[in-house]
DNA sequence: CTAGATGCAAAAGATTTGCAGTTTA
DNA sequence: TAAACTGCAAATCTTTTGCATCTAG
């Protein structure tokens, strides 16, 4: 289960930001998708019922989100700058499909001991860490174009 | 050891491309530095001896010296852009300061049982992954500004 | 009522493309 | 010599900012 898009308007509430109607409908385009999305795309998407919404506020609604850990960006070899709804465990990563663009999400990495030794060998101190597997997913392997 | 400029330089030839002055620049201020630099920092490293070049040309250089796998793009949460020589050891890592950006690259990564598992988990094939960790430098946290 | 939000237009960056001239192999 | 490469200028994006107006709480 993700969180909603109604959790989350109680979480930006909590925070002291406004609920607007962009905000709400922003949530509503990024919460119905599984994918991540670029901000042009969600910009898009949020048209269709918003459409005096402008890409402007699509960017300040996305570093807002995404400075209260509500939605997480997807980092990808190329594109840098998607998003998707993050879900309540607290830590996870990403899978993503080369052909496509489908994001799986997962959990119980195994990174722990990496770090430990990182932090004897280099003496950094770690502080965060982006993982994101690259592949192709069962649907876009069985049906080539 | 890190790959050197000379080195690279065979290799462009052995894939039939053509060893350009602005090439071998681009090369060396690459190979001279051990932080991952962006297209711009590059352009103007580079214009120091070679004050002729286009930063159209640093742009194209990167991009032909990455899809040889001869330098590799590092992606941090903020600029997703920036470039440092590859290590002749195929599979390394990075551990980004987030101070002043110095990198350490690393290997002996633990992703093959996560790997495994995600594929039987998800069916996906799996065929990468990015992971850089994210920590401050000893000598960041020694010298607070 | 007021701090915070929004939208617009413009600015600022970053990256790519078209093209004519140059150069490596 | 031919294919590849370069630099310039211009075209495209993408993202950010300034500012006057609006609105949720």
């Amino acid at each position: 289960m993700r969180l909603t898009a109604n959790k989350i308007a109680g979480i930006l509430r909590e925070n002291g930001y406004k609920l607007t109607p962009q905000r709400h409908a922003v949530l509503k385009v990024i919460a119905a998708s599984s994918d991540h999305m670029t901000p042009e795309t969600i910009y898009s998407k949020t048209r269709e019922e918003n459409p005096d919404i402008g890409l402007v506020t699509i960017y300040r609604t996305l570093d807002l989100l995404n400075s209260l850990n509500l939605v997480c960006r997807v980092h990808a070899p190329d594109g840098c700058r998607s998003y998707m709804m993050r879900r309540p465990v607290g830590h996870h990563h990403h899978l993503v499909c080369s052909q496509c663009g489908k994001v799986v999400d997962f959990d119980g990495c195994t990174l722990a001991d990496l770090e430990n030794r990182l932090t004897k060998e280099t003496k950094f101190d770690i502080t965060g860490h982006l993982l994101e597997l690259y592949g192709v997913c069962p649907d876009c392997r069985h049906v080539p174009e």
